[in-house]
DNA sequence: ATGAATGCAAACTATTTGCACGCGC
DNA sequence: GCGCGTGCAAATAGTTTGCATTCAT
């Protein structure tokens, strides 16, 4: 938490109560969160923020990789505090993520990265379906891939 | 181009000119395409087009797995023809999209899963960057996760 | 002939931006 | 005190939806 402040700072960016609330937001939760959803938790403490700032602050916190983006394709884009590198697999039914521990961006992969001299700018991992409980309460789906 | 009419018309969807041309647009496309690129490719034979027309359809083959979603966080979702399984990577400056051949849905990937009782729905690897003729144009970029 | 598909326009959601004011450094 | 950061409101981008009409089957 100081880290990530000490991280703005040395940006030359200034710490404000509501770049403080956000990150706390952030970390706080045990899922991905949405603008929304951010500013909801943090209008416990700063009843005025303003979307927008909750919106240009995610924008510049992951321009300068402290948090990184997940969009679902189902809802809004979700913000993840960015400790260490992971990615997930996401759950629809309750939003869960559970960390996969593993990134593709290696072997064979990374191999023909270098081959074509491709110059990496991001890379995004997702798996989306249904945790073991979410999966009792749905009947639909079956698409595997 | 036959067999994903066929494919519409045993899931008892109407052949309409608008989907065999969205189908068509979306094949000869050597790049992953917006609904707006899309519609501009069908208006030259179908100018009367609705853009309506064209998501209502794309979401549609989306749906069932005729075509794929590409979100590039940069401007509007982008849609690919589902010719087999593939992941690319794609370039930010031309929009150029290398396959990989290869999907990280495998092996400790998999085990996860599997482990997890985890019901996939759909799964996402993308990577973007420049090519190698874009990343003489850039300057900024440097960032490899 | 019938219901699915379309076009149009309006609605909507998520996000961004311009501007005047306020506050961290 | 300077200038970045904020709140507000309006703007925008992308996409979806309601409804009357048209068309594939």
């Amino acid at each position: 938490m100081v880290a990530f402040m000490e991280k703005l700072a040395a940006r030359g960016y200034k710490i404000t109560p509501q770049r403080r609330l956000i990150l706390e937001a952030l970390n706080d939760a045990d899922r991905h969160l949405s603008a929304d959803e951010v500013a909801a938790q943090v209008k416990k403490v700063e009843p005025g923020i303003s979307l927008a700032t909750i919106y240009r602050n995610l924008n510049m916190l992951v321009d300068i990789h402290l948090v990184s983006r997940l969009d679902l394709h189902e809802g809004p884009v979700r913000y993840e505090l960015n400790r260490g590198h992971n990615h997930h697999l996401v759950c629809l039914g309750c939003g869960m993520a559970v960390k996969l521990d593993v990134c593709p961006m290696q072997g064979e992969v990374q191999r023909i990265i270098d081959k074509e001299g491709f110059q990496v700018d991001s890379h995004h991992f997702e798996i989306t379906g249904y945790c073991r409980d979410c999966k009792l309460r749905t009947t639909t789906i079956s698409h595997t891939d």
